[in-house]
DNA sequence: TTGCTTTTGATATTCATTTTCAGTTACTGG
DNA sequence: CCAGTAACTGAAAATGAATATCAAAAGCAA
């Protein structure tokens, strides 16, 4: 799994002639080592707590690269803070948001997205990417 | 409709003690008179075309409130721009957002916002509101 | 190694939004 | 109608996330 997302970013270094250098190598381990959501603040911290010398910008490069090489996709929920995510191959969720405790439940919901294709072929608007977000209060928070 | 809007503020003003002034009024008037998704930026050109006395803190002060008294939805695109939309009682509807001229296509799905419930539920979730936005290119902008 | 190019990290900058605060204005009740 | 008081305003400063800058460092091909 995880080995294979390195291959992936390798290869994806390589086709763009990217150099391969240790805090790319670490920013990547550090990221798949993460669970889902994690603000770059998060993972600066966490990446600054083993290898104190890696930099807030080279952070940033870093996980738009990954993004670009199909790894992670971006969150952007409302707390002004950009979240990544690992993506799944062949897999996609989208999110619940708890406004009281700020956890995210996940879900899958075929039905839904093949609604969006058909209001977006009766548009014809070609969909590159969606986001739908619930937000309220978890089954904890609502007391 | 314009009347009843203003009817609505002044309702909301009054339950939470709030002040009548000069300028909420003519920050009202000229949101009332905008179409769909006006930006912050925009909305304060405008008003300071005939207000030039109005400030920017205001406008911002101002647009939250009509959020609160349910008069405007803060629209979140991913431009770095806050827009306003108008509330219609009543209505719903979502997005597709074109990132090539950036137009806006609003639509409506029952089924959907149907399908989203039951997922709230089956969680345990109360949906206090959401965001559903398709991104693309437009019928024009595919050529 | 050499030489060239990319990458990095500290720092400065940007830009939208929020906060601050002193002066102004709206309401209350006498 | 006025005075007292609390809310409101606007200019400017502050904030905070993200990006740009740029000199030094590192990767890579020969
Ligand atoms: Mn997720
Ligand atoms: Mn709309
Ligand atoms: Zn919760
Ligand atoms: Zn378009």
């Amino acid at each position: 799994m995880i080995l294979e997302k390195k291959k992936i970013f390798n290869d994806f270094a390589t086709s763009k002639g990217l150099r391969s250098t240790r805090q790319r190598d670490i920013i990547l381990d550090i990221f798949l080592s993460t669970h889902q959501h994690v603000s770059v603040e998060e993972l600066y911290l966490k990446i600054k707590f083993s290898n104190p010398g890696i930099g807030y910008a080279t952070v940033y490069r870093t996980l738009k690269l990954f993004v670009e090489a199909g790894l992670a996709r971006e969150i952007l929920l409302h707390d002004g803070q950009t979240r990544y995510e690992h993506i799944v191959a062949g897999e996609h969720h989208d999110h619940l948001v708890c406004t009281g405790c700020n956890s995210i439940i996940e879900f899958e919901d075929e039905t839904i997205e093949k609604l969006q294709n058909e209001i977006a072929a009766r548009h014809g608007f070609m969909i590159k990417s969606h986001k739908m977000e619930m937000y309220g209060l978890c089954a904890a928070c609502r007391q």
